[in-house]
DNA sequence: GCAATATATGAATACATGTTCATATATTGG
DNA sequence: CCAATATATGAACATGTATTCATATATTGC
């Protein structure tokens, strides 16, 4: 399979990759995406309790905000709790990706 | 095949990916990325010529040593000439992923 | 040894981002 | 309607990062 790769250099591609780069480049952030790959969906308080040590509640929403405002994650309301979700699962390919990579 | 994600929530592995992540999330940085995956090694003045629109002579530099820094690079100074490399090519496949993600 | 070329360095600034804290809003059960 | 629970919001601050500019270093050919 030919490598693509963001093929021939798309400006707009590559502002957009780096965005969606940027928006994950943080532990919390890649754990919470973990978790929501093994159990979909998670509210907030549900995810609170699975990540590890403190992460303030304030601190916990204004991440799943920008992940959400970015297109990353989806959430839906029901009744008082938020329920999120990964936008799109393939895109945890690249999780895979960087799990086995030898540079980690 | 087994999703791996970053397994086992491990802090480090999660702080190492984070900080990969952010090394390259930057459209500039990618775009190195691609043209060092077509052809490697080149050297800096190269880069800058394959590079769109004005990409500053230091900026450059600097781009090309933070990746280094960080691992993503290897360098080789042959005369006056430096010559740049990526540190590990499976690290493309997260770039394939990337590129065929429905989020970009 | 000098001039030219290739690349790095460092300081200054601007801009973005994470973090904390205090407070607001919304929903539900009673 | 009230209290409790779940979550969001916003300001303040600290920290990090990109960008620019001016200058330094190193190598080569002459």
């Amino acid at each position: 399979m030919a490598a693509e790769l963001l093929h021939r250099i798309d400006p707009e591609k590559l502002e957009r990759a780096a965005e969606i780069l940027k928006t994950i480049s943080h532990p919390v952030r890649l754990e919470i995406i973990e978790h929501l790959a093994e159990a979909e969906p998670l509210c907030v308080g549900e995810l609170q309790i699975r990540l590890r040590a403190s992460v303030e509640q304030s601190m916990l929403s204004h991440h799943l905000i920008k992940m959400k405002d970015r297109g990353l994650l989806i959430c839906e309301k029901r009744g008082t709790h938020i329920y999120y979700r990964l936008a799109d699962r393939t895109f945890l390919n690249m999780f895979d990706c960087l799990a086995n990579c030898p540079l980690l």
